[in-house]
DNA sequence: CAGAGTTTGTTGAACACTCAATTGACTATC
DNA sequence: GATAGTCAATTGAGTGTTCAACAAACTCTG
């Protein structure tokens, strides 16, 4: 908003990049909104919860240490910690000791956090393609997916969300495949 | 996640989808979370507000139909119902009946209000441009744009943020400028 | 104009997220 | 081997969001 107030130096967006930031916010909050209201209809589990039973069901023995699930889930510990309660509570996720270091915590995921995982998947993938690949051309998928990985390179700046990748005993590093 | 369960007929996504979906869910949280963060940090205002302080400083009078401000940012009527309460405690934005539509109410940014918000903007804008302006050229912007028009297409499904263009008295139907 | 259906907007409860503070355990330094 | 500093993870309070239910006003149809 040029011309708002006292700005001198500040270096306002440009009328075109403008638009694109009301239309990124605009297509980020239908696209997840709708993919999060279908998720939570059709089978009760938030899309937060949902992209942690993912990234456990990718993990060797279905099981990471925390730290390292919260930094996988682009999440905060705290809100990790809360999250993992809840799914343990719904006997979806289990917490156990490590043995070399004890003050971490695996999260595992229970067989029947894995056939909640199973049922969900089917109609959410559905989803996701409906509000985003059917949308788009193959050549934009490339771009969003340049774009994308563009803006998440250098990560969250100074939150707590960002741990070592190094933990417990030796891990895959991310090396997990599909979502 | 293909070979999970009993799926046959079942269209998961390909791997290349999969990777852009995975990016694309990583870039948003990196970006919003990050925009976010420096706005509640540096101007105590949560990303939403500050979106409704916004739609309401471009309108004519500064003031908007509640249903037409729920639709403009991209909000579900109740989230806006509690989101103008908030406000309203600041002093930032107050409610008027509408005269033609007893039903009707009109939310007003006022000048504290909109002191508030020139108050924030730089810095906003300034983290915007650096989370995504900086990071991406201009033919991908462009990109972005293409993208994310195509993606927000059609609006949410089913959802009640979805309200009748038309208000009470003639309106510019969402003309307005800058952001 | 009576009644059904729709639209506007609010409310309260349940739930999720954020932030700051805290505990317990590891690590480096002297 | 004490001490200070860091790291992993949790906790609780405060705040924001969602969902379903609701009240009041409008509109359409007969």
């Amino acid at each position: 908003m040029p011309g708002m107030a006292a700005d001198s130096e500040v270096r306002w967006l440009t009328a075109e990049d403008q638009r694109t930031w009301r239309a990124f916010l605009v297509g980020v909050v239908t696209l997840l909104s709708t993919v999060e209201a279908q998720l939570q209809r059709d089978s009760g589990i938030p899309f937060g919860y949902y992209e942690i039973l993912v990234r456990l069901s990718e993990a060797p023995d279905r099981s990471m240490r925390m730290s390292q699930l919260a930094e996988a889930s682009t999440s905060s510990k705290s809100r990790l910690s809360h999250a993992v309660a809840r799914l343990e509570e719904r006997g979806w996720v289990e917490r156990l000791d490590c043995e070399t270091d004890r003050r971490g915590q695996f999260a595992r995921l229970t067989d029947a956090g894995f056939a909640a995982l199973a049922a969900a998947a089917p109609s959410h993938v559905e989803q996701v393609r409906r509000s985003l690949f059917d949308r788009i051309t193959p050549e934009q998928v490339r771009q969003l997916d340049a774009i994308m990985t563009a803006i998440a390179a250098g990560g969250v700046p100074d939150a707590e969300a960002i741990g070592c990748p190094l933990a417990c005993d030796g891990e895959t590093d991310g090396t997990a495949e599909a979502g």
